[in-house]
DNA sequence: ATTATACCGAACAATATGTTTTGTATCTTA
DNA sequence: TAAGATACAAAACATATTGTTCGGTATAAT
């Protein structure tokens, strides 16, 4: 890729980010973004179709980092490393405390629902092949497609409680509450 | 309330509702409301301060719809008529399936989670107030804060699978899936 | 060194917002 | 029913945002 095209994309990216910890993401105009990044707006149009599109590519950044450390993706189905189905999310939640920028907390907190949608509507098709290491413990006499959104709907909203509320419990300790009510 | 000012407000909320059937929420503009409802512009801004606002009265308005018909509204609590806690979340389904108009779907479907999140936010002032309705039957051993979040989480996610499913399951069979992964 | 291309700056039409003004119609109430 | 209040329409207004296009310049790749 061109050195030019890296770097102005960094640059919309940063600015985006910044801006998100400033303002809603339905506030933030492309001339806010090209303004801080320091390019044309007109270039912006070159790299990313929309503000939306801008976001989009965000959040599936931030998805790949996280799922990316703790296993490989061929395709289309992640192959996790670790194979017990609660290690699987003490592991989530281990990656998603270590987030380095605070872009996690921009992309979902109280106002942004953003990322955590991106997330719950990914985590769907991820559980939905492999369901196994995502099943509740306990054996649920309901069907199979609502068990799989149960899964994803309740771990989505944990993070978004655990976020929400500051990150205070342990990785360790949130997994617990997590699978002492799913 | 002058029956001029009825008027243009049930013309503004029909049209909103209407176009909220053939496109998406940030996709109207003003402009199309009024053109439909028949109304001057300025008289939109003269009963919402903003496209937010009118949409936010729709939620309320809704939301109270579903909840003062099984119960009463003092003042900020809500005291519902049935105690047994399975069958507050049978009525509550009971209730949402029969809303006439489609103004439920329109506010919850695939892109439009709007109502949604206006409701899990207004149920969790509920359930704060009135866990032991809300509660489930097993004994969690988590924290009271984190406990009302995922009720209220889980109720929410379980509405919008049933709204995004086409609501196939009876408001039976819904709850007990429900009170199953609860 | 040459060729390709990413970028800038500026301009552009099209659309949306939110406010203001003036005149008219309709309501309330006394 | 008459008088005063007010909700509305129509139109104009300044401002902001969008998405596209253009020629010129700088910086890449080879």
């Amino acid at each position: 890729m061109d050195r030019r095209q890296k770097k102005t994309r960094d640059a919309i990216f940063r600015a985006f980010i910044y801006l998100l910890s400033q303002k809603d993401f339905e506030h933030i105009t492309v001339g806010n973004i090209t303004d801080l990044a320091d390019v044309g707006r007109a270039t912006f149009y070159a790299h990313f179709e929309t503000k939306d599109f801008l976001l989009k590519e965000l959040c599936a950044e931030l998805f790949c980092h996280i799922f990316d450390s703790m296993g490989k993706t061929n395709g289309h189905t992640h192959i996790f490393e670790c194979d017990a189905p609660d290690s699987v999310f003490l592991h989530l939640f281990l990656h998603l405390q270590k987030n380095d920028n605070n872009i996690l907390e921009l992309l979902s907190c109280r106002n942004n629902g953003l990322f955590l949608e991106y997330f719950k509507k990914n985590l769907l098709k991820l559980a939905e092949d492999q369901l196994h290491l995502f099943e509740s413990p306990k054996n649920k006499s309901v069907p199979r497609d609502f068990l799989v959104n149960h899964v994803a709907s309740t771990f989505t909203e944990t993070v978004r409680w655990w976020l929400d509320n500051g990150k205070k419990e342990s990785p360790e300790t949130i997994t617990e509450y997590f699978l002492a009510v799913l």
